[in-house]
Parts: structure tokens; C-alpha cells; sequence
RNA sequence: GCCCCGGUAGCUCAGCUGGAUAGAGCAACUGCCUUCUAAGCAGUAGGUCAUGGGUUCGAAUCCCGUCCGGGGUACCA
């Protein structure tokens, strides 16, 4: 059982005994002691003051000679003002050790007998430009969400729902029909996502210089941007698209083949995959099927332009379009549509959507929608809304090329693990191809860790330009412990030096008992990060267990202590902080590497 | 205007279901490579936790006001 939980009970049982009173809830606090005294685990006794009616010392004198004759694990306390500090028994924490050594992953609870079903959507990307770094925070956050769900016992479905069609693929399809000069991925060695996001950019670049001209020739701003032949253009062929025009179709399909082919490389190099993957093409004409049926049922009204909106005023919010007077779908008629498919695909008890907080509004309006649509899971959906990246210059905007690419930043990033490895020598002695997979995993590492640390739900800023470090609070330093400990228990095995399972040891050091404490708090951190939807959690207790670590075993040699069961120990608790880190690092999708 | 989120060291971030002296890393400075690996370790310096009030034995943490920053706000996705 954990040790909260014992105390706990035993000092509920305590205030019963001595002063007769039922405290519960959160009036028994149980904290780790600080560093700076003496104890494990700390009893915070202000709020017993009312049921004992004497001093805080007293009070805790009596609760610390209470727990000391009742619980067996407790070895000794101290009083020190309010505070009621208990040490607990080698024993307890031997027990933990052992515990954790000869679990094989390490704090992953078993899937649920009958586990609940997750739907994590995330990633989400247009099918007109490359991902970016603002999509990088997106897939890394929903893939380690989803694993962090299913440590927790859940199944899980990831799923995409890729923003195929519109005005946006029309312009980058406009532009190469009319610029392209037949240039394809294979003919002109290009990625398929920056070769189509190029068109885009081709498009952006006319389409402006044609306003330009226009507005010089006396047009109003507006008129200009509405008679610009490549809006007109684009325009054309989205009416074609939606016609089922052949060649407009064909076309269509394949740049975003091309588009695909490169996404699945990025997705690839970031680690991340998907179970399911929606198209837009196909789920928003069964969102205006919805629609159409919330109209029938008066749940929504039409406008005298024919226009379609709800009215969420009751809800304390405004009134919203669902389709435009022309009965084209807007962006949350494609919404009510994907979720209608996937309900119906999967038995959902939870839909999550990784989706960043400029979007908080949409994702409130959608929850009240679907429940009004008569979709019992509708309220239930769970947007997790995360901050965005900032650049040092601000907000990237893709018009003003300060778009940080995601191609690019992971490619950079190799370069950096790769340079600065051979200039420490570290890998001279792997084979070519181990090193690189090795640089790439540092370099990955740096980013990931870099990008989940930080709590979700606030902004962060990002700085190309000084990259990421490799020291400090960073996935690398935590891959370097990791290196280290499987270094240890390598030499070890070579020296045959036998690990038993099975130790005493009478005493041993606060450095060591904190980080088996840290230990067997582990699964509570899982638990914590799932029921947050933060990975910082897990990234920042890492972090903390292995700098903890590393002091330690910096200066004490392992390998060559006189005691038999000292060594015996300290290769255990090794081991076992290697298999913690590795399992927390799993859930952030970092990958350890043995040697580096 | 209204709604939501944030403000902690020079910089990037932890800590926030109220608890003891607010923590890391980077940057600066000082030491440490014959032990598993210096991508490291030990140390110095750096704080009015935006600000004013309130709640209480106790507030960075909870409540209210103010200031600053970001986002959203009926036919972009």
C-alpha cells in the first residue's frame, strides 16, 4: 500500500482514539518531508488544533507517540512547530525497491478489465503547406497523451482529421496549373508537402501583386481581392471540386498524395502515428446532413438570406452559423460531421481533441451543438487546449516567412547531436549507422523534452536561432543518466558481478532514501499527468528523479565497493531508476539510447 | 466593449487541491577528469512571486479590484 494512504488511515484512527473527533477529506495533510529535516513523510497538524484544543506542539507530540506505538513501519518522529515529521523504516523502503526491481515496466497499470475508450485527435493538418512547429507541439502533446491514457488503463484510438479540401488546396492547385510547369516530387527531388506548400506561397506572392495592380487602377481594397484573376481562379475550381469536375478531382487527389507522402515522413521522424485518419472531403456533407435534420427538428432556425444558425443565447453565448446562404458548410458543420462518424465507428466513452486554444470558443459551442443534436456524448468532449509557440519576433505567420519549418527544425537538431557528439567524442566507437541513429535520438530527445516540459496549457517561447540545449534541465541530460546506468550494470554483467534480488542492508544514506522515495511515487505521477492531460508532469519528475540520481552516483563508485551488499544495493536501485526514467521518458515518446 | 488564459531570478521554465527558508537550467564567476561516461559534479551571485486589498494560525497558491501581455468574439479553417 502506498505510504500516504497508511498514514493517513493511521492518523484518522489516531485523532479518533485521543480526541474522539472524525476528521476526513483534506484535513489530514500528508506531505514529504523537506530536505532540510529530519523525516520521510511530514503531518501538518494546524488543522487538529479545534479537536485537540491544545498547543501545535503538543498536539503533535501526542500524534507522533500515538503512530510510533501503533504503526510498525514508523521508526522515529520529531515535532518542529506545527509540523509532525515521521521516519520511516529501512524495511518499507527495501520492500519498494524490490518491488519496483522486478516490475518489468515499471508504474504502468494493466488495462482495465473493461477499459474505457479514448478517442485522441490531434495533429490535424491543412493539405496546402508543410507541418510546423506549431503542428510539432500538436503531435507531440497528442501522442503523449494517448500513451499516458494508456498507462492509465485505457484504450486508446488516435486519430487525424486532415483538412483536405477548400479554398486553401485550390489555391496551391490554381498556382500550379498555371506556374507549375509540370514539376512533381520525383521530377524535381522535392518533398511532396513543400513542393505543394510552394504553389502556395506562388499563389500568395500573384494574388497580392494582382491587387496591387488593381487598386492602383482605382478599386476599393475589397474589390481588388475579389476580382484578382487567381482568386477567381482558385475560386473556379473549388466550385468544379465540388461539382465533381474530373480533371479539377484528379488533380485534387493527387497533390495531396504528394502532400501525404510527405506528411508520413515528418510523422515518421517525429515518432508519432495515428490508428484512424478522417478526411474532411468526407464528413462534412454528413455534417450538413445534421444540420439539415437540426432544422427539420427546429433546434436551429434559417435566416431570410437562407442562412442556417444557432441560437445559443439561453447557453450565454451568441448566435451561431452553420451554413452559409449558399448552403456551403462551415467549419463547424464539418465538425458535428466528423464526430457523428467516429461515434459511429467506435464505441467512444471519451473524445479528446488536441486542438490550441484560439479555439477554445468552437470547441464550446460544438460540445452544446451536439448535445442539443441529441448526441449523449456531446458534452462530454474534452478539448484539450494547448498554448502556442512563439517565436523571439513573435507569433509565426506563415505570409511573412517566420514560419519555423518541422522538416527543417528536426533536421537542424541532428546536425547540432551530430556536431557536438563528435566533438566530445562520445560515439567514436559505434558503427557509422548506430551513431546516427544515436544522433537522432538525441536530437529528438532535446526537442521533444524541450516541448512537453512545459505545462501545456501556456504559451511558450521558442528560439530557433540559439536551438535547444543539451545541458541542463533537457531530454539529453536525462538520455546521459540513462546511458550511464546501463553502462553500470554492462560492466557489472562483465565483471560478473551477481545482482540478487533478494538484500539487507542495515542502514542507508538520505541521498538514496530520497530517491527511492521519488521511486515510489512514480505510478502516482502517471496517474497525476492523466488525469491533468500533462506530460509536463511526467517530463518535469524525470527530470527531478535523475538530477537526484546523478549527484549521488557521481562521486561514489559502484563497481568497486568492498561490501558485497552495498554494491548489490546501489546496482539495484540503478537498475531501477534506469527502468523508471525509461518508462516516463516512453510515455513522452523519447527514445533512450544505451550508449552516448 | 464583452468572454477566456497568462504575469515567479537578466532569459527559458518548475512549484498553484493553502503549509516550514519560493526551486531548476541557461547566461556570469570559482573549483573538480587514474573510479560507470565532464552532455557531468560541487560552489558563488541573482527574487517586493505584476500590483493593491481581502479570507486565515499560515497565501506564489484561494477571492475581488487595477495594470501589462496573449487569444476569442455571428458566414476563415
Amino acid at each position: 500500500m502506498n505510504i500516504d494512504k497508511i498514514i493517513y488511515n493511521a492518523v484518522g484512527k489516531a485523532l479518533k482514539e485521543l480526541y474522539q473527533s472524525e476528521a476526513g477529506g483534506n484535513q489530514i495533510q500528508i506531505q514529504n518531508t523537506r530536505k532540510d529535516f529530519e523525516g520521510d513523510v511530514t503531518i501538518v497538524v494546524f488543522p487538529f488544533l479545534r479537536f485537540s484544543k491544545k498547543p501545535p506542539e503538543e498536539t503533535a507530540e501526542e500524534i507522533g507517540r500515538h503512530l510510533l506505538a501503533h504503526v510498525k513501519i514508523i521508526k522515529s518522529y520529531n515535532v518542529i512547530k506545527g509540523f509532525l515529521n515521521l521516519v520511516i523504516g529501512n524495511g518499507y523502503w527495501l520492500n519498494i525497491l524490490s518491488e519496483a526491481y522486478s516490475t518489468e515496466r515499471y508504474g504502468i497499470a494493466p488495462q482495465e478489465e473493461k477499459p474505457e475508450l479514448a478517442m485522441v485527435e490531434y495533429s490535424s493538418p491543412n493539405t496546402n503547406k508543410p507541418l510546423h512547429l506549431g503542428h510539432v507541439r500538436n503531435n507531440l502533446l497528442g501522442y503523449s497523451i494517448s500513451e499516458i491514457l494508456k498507462a492509465n488503463g485505457k484504450k486508446v484510438v488516435k486519430t487525424n482529421i486532415v483538412n483536405d479540401r477548400g479554398i486553401h488546396i485550390c489555391k496551391s492547385m490554381y498556382a500550379w496549373q498555371k506556374w507549375g510547369e509540370g514539376k512533381t516530387p520525383e521530377n524535381s527531388g522535392m518533398k511532396g508537402d513543400h513542393l505543394v506548400g510552394e504553389f502556395y506561397v506562388e499563389f500568395d506572392k500573384h494574388y497580392k501583386a494582382e491587387i496591387a495592380g488593381l487598386t492602383e487602377k482605382g478599386l476599393t481594397k475589397e474589390e481588388a481581392e475579389n476580382q484578382a484573376p487567381s482568386i477567381l481562379g482558385a475560386r473556379e475550381l473549388l466550385r468544379k471540386w465540388e461539382a465533381k469536375d474530373e480533371e479539377t478531382v484528379g488533380l485534387w487527389k493527387t497533390m495531396n498524395q504528394w502532400v501525404y507522402a510527405g506528411f508520413d515522413v515528418t510523422y515518421k521522424k517525429l515518432g508519432v502515428d495515428f490508428d484512424k485518419i478522417y478526411y474532411e472531403s468526407d464528413t462534412y456533407l454528413v455534417g450538413k446532413d445534421e444540420v439539415l435534420r437540426g432544422l427539420e427538428e427546429k433546434i436551429f432556425y434559417k435566416k431570410d438570406d437562407s442562412s442556417v444558425w444557432a441560437d445559443l443565447t439561453k447557453e450565454g453565448l451568441d448566435q451561431k452559423i452553420l451554413l452559409r446562404n449558399d448552403g456551403t458548410s462551415v467549419y463547424m458543420t464539418q465538425d458535428i460531421g466528423t464526430a457523428k462518424m467516429r461515434f459511429a465507428d467506435y464505441p467512444i466513452d471519451k473524445m479528446v481533441y488536441v486542438v490550441g486554444n484560439e479555439q477554445n470558443y468552437h470547441f464550446q459551442v460544438l460540445a452544446i451543438l451536439l448535445d442539443k443534436l441529441g448526441f449523449e456524448w456531446g458534452k462530454d468532449l474534452y478539448h484539450f487546449s494547448y498554448g502556442m509557440v512563439e517565436l523571439p519576433s513573435g507569433k509565426m505567420k506563415s505570409r511573412e516567412g517566420t514560419v519555423v519549418d518541422a522538416d527543417d527544425l528536426v533536421e537542424g537538431m541532428v546536425k547540432v547531436a551530430r556536431n557536438m557528439s563528435i566533438e566530445l567524442g562520445k560515439l567514436d566507437t559505434l558503427s557509422e549507422e548506430e551513431a546516427e541513429k544515436t544522433y537522432r535520438m538525441i536530437a529528438l530527445g532535446a526537442l521533444k523534452y524541450f516541448i512537453l516540459k512545459v505545462d501545456p496549457k501556456k504559451n511558450m517561447l521558442f528560439n530557433p536561432e540559439e536551438s535547444i540545449d543539451f545541458n541542463g534541465n533537457t531530454g539529453p541530460f536525462i538520455q546521459y543518466t540513462f546511458a550511464r546506468i546501463q553502462s553500470v550494470l554492462r560492466k557489472a554483467d562483465d565483471s560478473n558481478i551477481k545482482v540478487k534480488n533478494t538484500f539487507d542492508i542495515s542502514s542507508f544514506s538520505d541521498k538514496e532514501k530520497g530517491i527511492l522515495k521519488r521511486v515510489s511515487l512514480f505510478p502516482g505521477i502517471i496517474k497525476e499527468a492523466g488525469d491533468n492531460y500533462s506530460p509536463a508532469v511526467i517530463a518535469n519528475y524525470c527530470y527531478e528523479l535523475v538530477k537526484e540520481y546523478n549527484q549521488f552516483y557521481h562521486d561514489h563508485s559502484i563497481l568497486s565497493e568492498p561490501d558485497g551488499e552495498i554494491r548489490n544495493f546501489r546496482l539495484i536501485l540503478s537498475s531501477t531508476v534506469g527502468k523508471v526514467v525509461k518508462t516516463g521518458m516512453d510515455l513522452l515518446g523519447i527514445e533512450m539510447p544505451d550508449r552516448m
